[in-house]
DNA sequence: CGGTGTGAAGCCTTTCACAGCA
DNA sequence: TGCTGTGAAAGGCTTCACACCG
C-alpha cells in the first residue's frame, strides 16, 4: 500500500479547502532537510547491500551517510515505520522504499544547455548518468558548437528547444552556460515545459513557481570555505 | 576599527565562563547561514559597482542576490551597521566589508585532486580563479595522467602532496576522484596540513575537528529534483 | 519620508530521552 | 535486551513589524 504525499504550499491546490476534507486528506509531507538527505541514505544503503547484509541499524546507516542516529530515525519515519525495534531496517524493503520516493524507479531524460569545459565534463561525467539519469540531448547556443560531438552525442541548437524537451519528455535540464546567459535558458526552458532545473552557473537564476531550481556554485563554496579558513588563521 | 569575530561553538574556549566575562565579551557569531549568502550578496555589489552606483537598498540588493530584504538587512547587521537609514548601503563601502570578512583581499592557492573528466574541467574552469583563488597544482595517483599538461599546469604525483602543500601554501583543495579514493585523499590532504576541503567525489569523507569540510554532488542534486518532480507528476 | 536596525514571534530542524515492541 | 519510533525540548533561521534616524 502507498500512500500519496502532499508538497508544500505550492499553490497547486485551491486555497479555500473544506476544513473536512483537509482532516481526513493523509497529509504526510516530507522535510525538506529530509528530501536532502534521502540521497544518502541510498547511497549507504547500496553499499551496505552491496556486503550482502540482510538489515543495517540508524546507527550504521548513519555513521555510512555521515550523520547521526537519531536523524535517520527521524527521517526515515516521515517515510512510514518500516524499522523493526530490535533489529533494524531491512535493508531490501528499505532500498526499494527510498528508491521509490525519490523516483528513482523511472528514467529520468536529462538535457544539457551549454558546452563549455564544465558542460562537455558533465556531458561525459559517467555515474552522472547514476541510477536512471540518462542524458539525452546537448544544447548550445554558438553556431561553432552545435554539430560538433561529444562522447556519443551531437550538439543541437539552443532554437530547438521546444521540439527536443517534448520529442524526449526531458523533465530536469542542466545550465552550465556562462552566468550572462543563464536567465533567458532558464526561461526558455520552463516555456518549453521542463520543471527541474539544476543551475550551474554563478548567476542568481528566478522561475515562476511551480518550478524547482537548484544550484551548484564553486565560486560560492570556495568563499565559504576562505570565510571560514581566515576566521581560522585569525584565532 | 575592526573587531574580532567568534565562530562556532568548536571548543575553542574554555567552556566553564564567568558569565560577567560572557557578557563584556565582544560576541558577535555570523551565523552559518548567513556566511552561506556572503558570497552572493558579493556578486550583487559587483554588478552593482559595475553601473557606478554609489548607494543601494536592501530591497535591490535582495532582488540582485534572490533573497528577500529582511534577510538582507538582517545578515548584513551582522557584519557591522553599515547602512544609512533612508539611504541605503554605500555600495564600495560595503563591498570592501564584505570581501574583506570573507578573505577575498588575500590570495588563496588551490589545489585540485584527481583529473578525470571533472578535475581536467575544473582546473580550465576560467572564473573558477574568480577573485583570489588560484590553483597551484593539480595531483593524481595515476602514473598515466603524472606528467600530463593541463592548461599551464602539469600533473604531479600523490606522493608529492605534504611538499606542494607547504611550498606553495595550499590552504584550500578539491576532490575530485572516484568516490573509492575520496576519503583517503581527504586523509592525506588533512596530514599535509589543508584545512579546507571542496569534495566533488560521490562520498561521505570525514575530517578530524577543525578542517572544514564542503560537498557538491551532482548526483544528490538530481535525485533531489526527481523527488520533487515525481511528486508533482502525481499531484 | 524612506530605509535601516532589531527585538520578538513563528517556523523548521535537530537533538534528547524514553516508551514500546520484536 | 536492543533498537526503533516519537513526543517534547532546544536551537537556529526567517519573517514580521516598527522604532529610530538621516
Amino acid at each position: 500500500m502507498h500512500k500519496r504525499l502532499r508538497l508544500g504550499g505550492h499553490g497547486l491546490f485551491p486555497a479555500g479547502r473544506d476544513p473536512e476534507e483537509r482532516c481526513t486528506t493523509d497529509e504526510r509531507r516530507i522535510p525538506e532537510a529530509t528530501v536532502a538527505r534521502l540521497p544518502l541514505y541510498y547511497r549507504a544503503l547500496v553499499e551496505v547491500a552491496e556486503q550482502a547484509v540482510g538489515t543495517v541499524s540508524s546507527e550504521q546507516l548513519a555513521s555510512l551517510a555521515g550523520v547521526n542516529a537519531a536523524k535517520v530515525r527521524k527521517d526515515l519515519s516521515y517515510l512510514g515505520s518500516y524499522g523493526t525495534r530490535g533489529v533494524g531496517y531491512d535493508v531490501d524493503y528499505l532500498m526499494r522504499e527510498i528508491t521509490q520516493e525519490l523516483g528513482l524507479t523511472q528514467d529520468w531524460p536529462v538535457l544539457i544547455v551549454g558546452l563549455g569545459n564544465l558542460g562537455r565534463a558533465l556531458a561525459n561525467y559517467r555515474g552522472f548518468g547514476a541510477r536512471g539519469f540518462r542524458i539525452v540531448a546537448l544544447v548550445d547556443a554558438d553556431p561553432e558548437k552545435v554539430g560538433q560531438c561529444i562522447g556519443e552525442m551531437t550538439v543541437e541548437t539552443l532554437g530547438d528547444l521546444p521540439a527536443i524537451v517534448a520529442e524526449r519528455r526531458v523533465a530536469i535540464a542542466v545550465i552550465a552556460t556562462p552566468a550572462h546567459a543563464a536567465q533567458e535558458v532558464a526561461d526558455r526552458l520552463v516555456e518549453a515545459g521542463v520543471r527541474s532545473i539544476l543551475n550551474f552557473a554563478p548567476a542568481v537564476v528566478s522561475v515562476p513557481e511551480g518550478v524547482s531550481i537548484r544550484k551548484v556554485d564553486l565560486a560560492t563554496e570556495l568563499q565559504i570555505l576562505a570565510f571560514y579558513q581566515q576566521h581560522r588563521e585569525h584565532v
